[in-house]
DNA sequence: ATTACTAATCGCCGAGTAA
DNA sequence: TTTACTCGGCGATTAGTAA
């Protein structure tokens, strides 16, 4: 599809020849795209001939009105646009599965951390953490969620430890949902934290060194 | 804004070029917008002599990112396409304000209805409809609410008397939320039942005769 | 493989104008 | 007023090709 023709009937379709005739006059029609009455006038020949829109010329004024075919071009038009400004919020990044050091299970098993995870995030995360090992060109990915706004969890000390705060993001892995953890007290790290109201090594089967992408939602 | 080029960005965006620059050969950029590696390798100057889109020529394969500029650009025709689609889902109905009949009072006070309002349109409504007469080529319209998927209001019986079923739609009159009322049983008609939160009559200082439109989200 | 130049062609644009 | 024709001009496209 031409994008000029494209966007004549995107001005059609803003003027309400969606559901009804209306009456536009080619000046109007080309005033409104930065084009001449000529040029307008030849569109609407164009659009008529590919049955994109249909007319009724009998008034003094012609009646435009965009044909079911024209909606569903401007639809896939929208759904692109749609694609477009969802992908922004979202980042992907690549990892490899990496053996936890059993440190996941102790911190997740924290109440303190549970509780604030159930209110703020809205599941109840299993006890533990899919480590992914970021490599090269992934990196300025963390630095990027580093800088973001996440999920604050605050920090608590539990008899004489110390537990630091972090900030999460709600993304997906494999089409399952779960969350990735930034501590406050990021110093430089190669490992991004992954938790999920489930097994995630188990309910996706993963193994130590399989690569996987995370959709994180910013 | 040349259309040519805005497509040209639509392609770069969907293939990620929003947050890092990535690589697009000529051809493939070509292939997907179905014209020659040439024309697309003339699109892409265009776009860096306008400032719309930032290039590493670096690699073997150039590398390619959006700047705000073009950012803006395609956000402001995502807006447009959101406001066609918009549009589409509403349907904007004439009528001239009627006297009711005092049903409306006694139908709207009833707890059984007065609790589905609120749980399935999100307000409670003032005990009482603001009834429109809908005249000549405007019933059409009213024939489109009556086959449309509306929220549904279950029927019920309290004491010796049935109360019917109807479905809904939320709409606005004078920018003021409300929703419009097509009883199950509904024969043939030509009065729009409004309900809303507000006594509809006393706020928009409404009187019998008036002409008013609804706007109706399907 | 790439990118992008040249040159020829295609087709879009708009001034003038008819109906 | 409308719509839409002709036609000169120029921008857009592409095949061929260089680097």
């Amino acid at each position: 599809m031409k994008p000029n023709l494209v966007e004549t009937m995107k001005e059609l379709a803003l003027l309400g020849a969606i559901h009804e005739h209306i009456p536009v006059s080619t000046s109007k029609l080309g005033r409104l795209m930065g084009v001449s009455q000529q040029s307008a006038s030849v569109r609407i020949l164009q659009l008529l001939e590919a049955g994109l829109i249909t007319r009724n010329l009998a008034a003094r004024r012609q009646q435009l009105r965009l044909t079911e075919k024209a909606m569903e071009i401007l639809h896939s038009m929208y759904a692109s646009y749609q694609k477009i400004f969802e992908m922004e919020a979202t980042l992907t990044v690549k990892g490899v599965v990496d053996h936890g050091l059993g440190e996941g299970f102790y911190y997740m098993s924290q109440e303190d951390y549970r509780k604030q995870f159930r209110s703020k995030l809205g599941f109840d995360p299993y006890p533990g953490t899919l480590n992914l090992k970021i490599k090269g060109r992934e990196m300025g990915k963390l630095e990027v969620l580093r800088t973001a706004d996440g999920v604050q969890i605050e920090g608590f000390i539990n008899g004489n430890r110390t537990f630091g705060g972090a900030h999460c993001f709600l993304a997906s892995l494999s089409d399952v949902d779960c969350a990735v953890i930034i501590p406050v007290r990021s110093h430089y790290s190669d490992v991004l934290e992954v938790i999920s109201r489930h097994h995630l090594r188990r309910k996706l089967g993963l193994k130590d060194g399989e690569l996987v992408e995370v959709d994180i939602t910013l």
